[in-house]
DNA sequence: TTGAAAGCGCTAACAC
DNA sequence: GTGTTAGCGCTTTCAA
């Protein structure tokens, strides 16, 4: 039944019809157990977040069944007590291949683990030195956007990010500057915000419109666009915005980093993470690490796209 | 190992030291061929769609854990080509000890299957008659939605619905014309508007913009308030409103329906679907399903609840 | 080519 | 209580 070519045509043709006729199915875990393969992946991912990673698990799903593996999900909702857990169970003896893990900090106390077991995973949108990983980057992306401003003859750009101490955050910001240093730009302190809420690290809706408040009511000054961290934060400025009859793009410009469905909706224009790529790349790689465990951890970084819609003419 | 009563609490004590030492974890399937349990449950979900989903999978992925189960996941890109694909994945003899449908259509082409294998199954935001399943009621949540409204002290009451072919759409809408019914109200036809867009069957965004377009060049009359059949759609339509100057709440009361995320960030009133719940207790369902076969299926409908925001004052 | 048997790693039944 | 053995259902090896 396996496509053993020591047997004889016929041989096969009557063992799959008998087969056929008796409804036969192999049992999923003996074949598994004899195999020592689990034919299996797990995913260790956020459920407590903006929902970025949907779009990379279709990716990964996509690929994962050209593969006919399946995929066992661990959906994180408390990180602080569950990602331990959940490593535990994806590496739990012959259950998968190997281990996706996503957006979160990987634990320091599992490197080891992973490396002595030669234990397969990748890691998405999260970073480690010792393992594949799959990133964006975000400083590249933030420089793409800015300079973007600068090439429609913005002067005076303002940003409004999340918080600092999240490192997409703190990268978009560096850069921000830089590309503004490049350009001989000034930055404005002025005209710059970081968030104050933290929830999801500032990068939510609320957070955007609260710290667009701040701004205004600073100074009746406006830079003439605004980069924004995220475009949920985004959605929450051109909002507060609007309440105070500031027109976008007529009065202000606004560029986002994302490119999640809404911005669409809104014509906003951002810097665009190709998520559902991320998972396709991500499940080649991991297919490729249990192929060939020993080669050196390769880090791959994909540079974010310019979608240009309306709301920066 | 696995808390055997025959056995004196020295041996255990000894045999425990030895496995910790060891590093001992039994191999995850050559338990559970030897128990012949999956210890496993599988989820077919639709990846296309609003992202509903996800806060269902969230409960699912709590209740599932408490139970030390593995929840393994097949995301439908595609309906036409994958949900049978999936199905037969997930029933492949011994995988999984049940299986969890979503939001989808169930093929009829497969409930002689399940039936036969006494396959547990419950079905979750879709309905078959010879199947558990848990759906909110559409209806009543219309009705309720409405009645709201004309307590509200609204008379002239409009209603943009999704795609009428779509049963939930469709449910709404009966549940809307019931509640004027019940109160004595007259329906508006200039005031009602099926969307045209065919994607997510309207269920979106500018389907909810355009209708509201439509609605808006149809005459200079307004509605005082409109029950739109999703959030958001509802979105949609305010900023369709707002383009046209026109206030919501201060000129037209808006409520929707669903309480996604987003509704909470524009302060839209509506009607609450408690995904998160419906996840919990259709995981419940199918271990009671998979521990006693035989009973005869049961349907939960869930009423969602109103949240009252500032969209409808 | 084909058939028989050993082994994958565990559980459960049954002597001891 | 404890040790032994026969499955669980498949793959793989090795004679025949």
């Amino acid at each position: 039944m396996n496509g053993n070519p020591h047997v004889s045509e016929e041989t096969r043709r009557r063992v799959l019809a008998v087969a056929r006729r008796l409804n036969y199915q192999p049992h999923t875990y003996a074949q598994r157990l004899a195999k020592q393969k689990a034919y299996a992946i797990s995913a260790v991912i956020p459920f407590f977040t903006n929902y970025f990673f949907i779009e990379v698990l279709r990716g990964v799903q996509s690929k994962i069944s050209e593969f006919g593996f399946d995929l066992v999900l661990y959906g994180v909702n408390d990180p602080a007590t569950q990602v331990e857990y959940y490593i535990q169970k994806s590496t739990h003896r012959g259950k998968v291949d190997g281990v996706l893990f996503f957006s979160m900090k990987f634990p320091e106390s599992y490197t080891r683990y992973f490396i002595q077991r030669e234990i397969p995973i990748v890691l998405v949108d999260t970073f480690h030195p010792k393992f594949d990983s799959i990133t964006v980057d975000n400083f590249k992306g933030a420089y793409i956007a800015v300079k973007h401003l600068i090439e429609l003859g913005h002067e005076k750009i303002g940003m409004i990010v999340a918080r600092l101490e999240s490192v997409p955050a703190r990268q978009r910001f560096e850069g921000f500057k830089q590309a503004l240093i490049d350009h001989g730009k000034k930055f404005y302190e002025e005209f710059f915000i970081e968030t104050k809420d933290t929830r999801l690290d500032g990068f939510n809706r609320e957070a955007g419109y609260y710290a667009c408040k701040e701004l205004l009511s600073r100074s009746r000054k406006l830079p003439t666009a605004i980069f924004v961290s995220s475009d949920i934060q985004a959605i929450g400025v051109i909002e507060a915005l609007n309440e105070n009859g500031i027109k976008v793009p007529g009065d202000v410009s606004i560029i986002g980093f994302d490119d999640i469905e809404l911005a669409k909706d809104f014509g906003l224009t951002t810097v665009r993470q190709p998520m559902y790529e991320m998972g396709v790349i991500a499940v080649e790689k991991l297919f490729e690490r249990i192929n060939n465990k020993k080669t050196k951890p390769e880090h791959i970084k994909f540079t974010p796209e310019l979608v240009i819609r309306n709301s920066c003419p």
